[in-house]
RNA sequence: CGCGGGAUAGAGCAGCCUGGUAGCUCGUUUGGCUCAUAACCAAAAGGUCGUUGGUUCAAAUCCAACUCCCGCAACCA
């Protein structure tokens, strides 16, 4: 038994949960009901990040204080969390009290490692904020919003010498000691690592007013992603108490897009305030709609609380943590939806639990416990994080069933009058379906709970409902 | 020459590292069964493995070139 600490990328509450932030809460429960399974202790963080610009603007164009905006959406996100069943054991809002004064802790003791320097950029002085080369470059150095030039612009930042940590950083990516998954992104992480240059981690005030102010620099507030970053330690109580007892992170999970924050920055912070770092990230893929990155301006973004409404929980979780790849990315489409939830969760699972508890009601069959399960191939894939792959083979053993049952034909053996025979063939095939139940439960807990109760029960009887009805 | 991923049956994918009868799921067709949610089981049809060339007794698998798709390129899960 060892105590297992679990975290998730905490999503920016400019907007409405969707399908991407799902994944995330997602692979991290299914680990955590794993590792609980296995008899661990798991902590495990969820949160939001709050500070930033776009926040402020969009609380401002709603006509919110900056703060109830931020609220609202927060709410939104947890909302979403419990929707999902999610088993996190600490939330964090980066604008906790708490978290904010941390985090001033943490710069302070970064100050070894952090100088001051002018950045220079383009800047819009309508848009208020700085444009990239690139977007200078495809604008022709004009604002097509405000039809006026850019202007060269420099304001202070202060910056966090990589130069400090760029060859540990390298030498424990390497080596595994923070292991990267998948194997592909670990290779991109280390081309990208060479690239970084100091980064900046502050803005001056009037760039940035809405964040966590920098300790004796009244003129600048942290960057957002340095704030955003600490989440991690400070929901542990970091620097105010000891936290070796869960840190480091046993896995953090977070989308491709935001994995070079976590191998490259977060691990600068990390090194800096002589931390040691997660121990496995976690990067999974995007989800597709119909092939397509989903996007606003393209009108196909996948509603999570849509998906949720049209077969229940237990589906979105099946959906998503089969038929999306732990790793790369895959589609959605309300059709392959369907066709999961039909063919599989109500014909393969929910049909085998209906005919299988008639079949025990009719020859009565009861008194059945729950037997010992120990799988090395599931475990194995589980291990290495292959959710979906574990998915498939837990999913296979519920095929086989089916199979298994046709093979036997206990309703011939009852029609030939053995039915000591026939309740043999029953009990050991319950027996089979409730150690698949097991290997289900990180995947579908309320399912698995459903049928550990109809089948371990005085009396076996069908479920006045199926457990997944066809519409 | 920015970096990376991919191209295998109608669809989605595995196999490639460690060459040697091309496999899975869904769909289609046929048959079986009747315990079950018109559910389940079995069988069949369907692929010159992106193109061209090379290595080899043998290439989806190794090498080279090419074509086409798709991500990423600093705050978008």
């Amino acid at each position: 038994m060892s105590k297992v600490y679990i975290c998730t990328a905490i999503p920016y509450v400019n907007g409405n949960p969707h399908i991407g932030h799902a994944m995330d809460y997602l692979l991290a429960d299914t680990y955590a009901r794993y590792r609980r399974s296995q008899g661990d202790e798991v902590r495990f963080q969820v949160g939001t990040d709050e500070h930033g610009n776009k926040v402020y603007s969009t609380a401002q164009k709603n006509g919110l204080s900056v703060e109830a905006y931020a609220a609202q959406n927060s709410q939104k996100f947890q909302d979403f969390i419990k929707k999902l069943d999610i088993t996190y054991t600490d939330a964090i809002r980066t604008t906790d009290a708490d978290h904010v004064r941390r985090c001033q802790e943490i710069w302070k003791q970064l100050e070894p490692h952090i100088y001051a320097a002018n950045y220079d950029g383009w800047y819009c002085e309508g848009c208020e904020s700085f444009v990239t080369q690139k977007e200078y470059d495809e604008n022709g150095g004009i604002c097509p919003d405000h039809q006026k030039p850019y202007q060269k612009l420099t304001e202070k930042n202060y910056y966090l010498r990589m130069d400090d940590f760029r060859d540990q950083i390298r030498a424990k990516i390497e080596s595994d000691e923070m292991l990267i998954l998948p194997e592909f992104r670990k290779q991109e992480m280390l081309r990208l690592l060479e690239d970084t240059p100091d980064i900046s981690i502050s803005r001056p005030r009037k760039q940035l007013s809405w964040g966590v102010p920098v300790p004796g620099d009244d003129e600048q507030v942290m960057y957002v992603w340095v704030d955003a970053l600490s989440n991690y330690i400070t929901v542990l109580g970091y620097p105010d108490q000891d936290i070796s007892e869960w840190w480091p992170a046993s896995a953090q999970f977070v989308g491709k897009d935001i994995l070079r924050f976590h191998t490259i920055t977060w691990p600068a912070i990390l090194l800096g305030l002589d931390l040691k770092l997660p121990q496995k990230v976690i990067s999974h893929g995007h989800v597709l709609a119909g092939g397509q990155k989903m996007s606003k301006s393209i009108g196909n973004v996948v509603d999570p609380m849509a998906v949720l409404e049209r077969h229940g929980l237990e589906a979105f979780r099946y959906y998503f943590l089969r038929h999306i790849d732990t790793f790369a990315d895959s589609d959605f489409t309300w059709e392959k939806f369907d066709e999961a939830y039909n063919n599989e969760l109500a014909n393969d699972l929910g049909n085998l639990v209906q005919r299988l508890a008639t079949l025990c009601r009719k020859n009565e069959v009861h008194g059945i416990s729950m037997p010992e399960v120990v799988d090395e191939e599931y475990r194995k894939l589980m291990d290495r994080y292959e959710f979906s792959k574990a998915f498939d083979y837990a999913w296979g053993k519920v095929q086989q069933l089916n199979k298994d049952i046709d093979i036997a034909k206990p309703w011939e053996l009852a029609k030939q009058g053995k039915v000591e025979e026939a309740r043999n063939v029953l009990s050991q095939l319950v027996g089979g379906l409730l150690k698949a139940s097991e290997l289900l439960e990180p995947f579908l807990p309320e399912t698995s709970a459903k049928i550990q109760s109809i089948f371990i029960a005085d009396e076996i009887v069908p479920p006045s409902t199926p457990l997944f009805p066809k519409a």
